[in-house]
DNA sequence: TATTAATCCTACCAAATAAATAGGATATAA
DNA sequence: TTATATCCTATTTATTTGGTAGGATTAATA
C-alpha cells in the first residue's frame, strides 16, 4: 500500500500540474483544496523540493512550481522517494538492495524470480503515469 | 514490500511442498532448516493452519502438512492473509476496500486507474505462483 | 503408564514507522 | 510596515512489525 505521504505527494503534484499557469501554488491553497493537513503537506512540499521535483518561492505570492514539465515527473519517483523501494522484496530492488536474511540461496530462489517480475510490470507502470498521462486519464474518465 | 511473516510462510510452504512425502513436518525442522525464530513460525503455521492452508496434527511424530495440492496454493492467498490488500490504494481492492479519505472523486481518479492496472496485473501473477510453479522455477535456476 | 515430542493457547513487549502537530525564523511583494 | 509565503527544528501519538515467554494439551511408543 502506498503511504499518506506519497499519496498526499502525488494528489498536490497532480493539482499543481492542472493549474500550471498560476503557479507558484501556496501550500494553504492546496491543503484546502485537496483535503490535507497544512503541516504535513507543508513536509512533503518540502521533500519533493530537496529531491529537486519542485520549485519554491518564498514569500508573499510565494509558493511551489513545478520543476519540469507533467511528462517528466512520474509516480515512481514520488513512490521511491517516501515509500522506498516498490518490489516485493528488498532484494529485487537495484536503489534498495538488501539481502533477505533468512534466504539460503538467492541465485536459485523462486519467490525472488516472480517478485521480480512483478517489480519489472509494476516500475513500467508507475513511469508511465507522468502527471500528464493522470490528467488525461481523468478527462477520459469525466466523460 | 512483503512483510516477514508473508516471507516466512511462503519459505515454510515451500519447504512442506518439496518434502511433500515426509508430511506431516515439524515447526521445529523447518525453523532450523529455513533459518525462522522456532516461536514465531509457530504462529505464523498457525493462521495458516486456522486459514485452512495446513492441516496440523498433534503429539509426537505430529506436524503441519499441505491441505491442497502445491498447485492450489498460491502466493496471492498468503500475502493477503498476512499482509492484507495487494493493491497500492484501499479504494482499489475487492477484499479489503476502504474509501480514501483525502480523495474527491473515486469514478474519475487517475492515480486509481493506474493502481487498478498494477493490481490486476499483479495479482495474476502471485495466483500463478502456486508452490508448484516456484518449486518449477528453482529447478530451472539451479541447471 | 511414563516419557518424549509435538501442537495449541494466552499474554506480553520492544523497536520501528507512520502520521501528524507546534512554534517560530526568515523572506518577499505591495 | 504589513500580509503572506516558505523554511527549520523539535515533539508527539498511534499503529504495526517482529518477536518472546511459559505452560497446557495431545499423541506415539517403550
Amino acid at each position: 500500500m502506498l503511504s499518506k505521504k506519497t499519496k498526499y505527494a502525488i494528489n498536490a503534484l497532480v493539482y499543481i500540474a492542472k493549474n500550471i499557469d498560476e503557479q507558484p501554488i501556496s501550500v494553504r491553497r492546496i491543503s484546502e483544496e485537496q483535503n490535507i493537513s497544512l503541516k504535513f503537506l507543508e513536509s512533503i512540499l518540502t521533500e519533493l523540493k530537496n529531491a529537486r521535483v519542485l520549485n519554491s518561492k518564498k514569500g508573499k505570492y510565494g509558493g511551489y512550481s513545478l520543476n519540469g514539465t507533467p511528462e517528466e515527473i512520474h509516480m515512481a519517483k514520488i513512490v521511491r522517494l517516501f515509500d522506498g523501494a516498490i518490489a516485493l522484496l528488498p532484494c529485487v530492488t537495484y536503489q534498495y538492495y538488501e539481502r533477505c536474511e533468512e534466504c539460503i540461496d538467492e541465485e536459485t530462489c523462486g519467490i525472488r524470480q516472480v517478485a521480480m517480475e512483478i517489480r519489472n510490470e509494476t516500475v513500467k507502470r508507475l513511469k508511465a503515469a507522468t502527471l500528464a498521462d493522470i490528467i488525461k486519464r481523468e478527462k477520459k474518465l469525466k466523460k
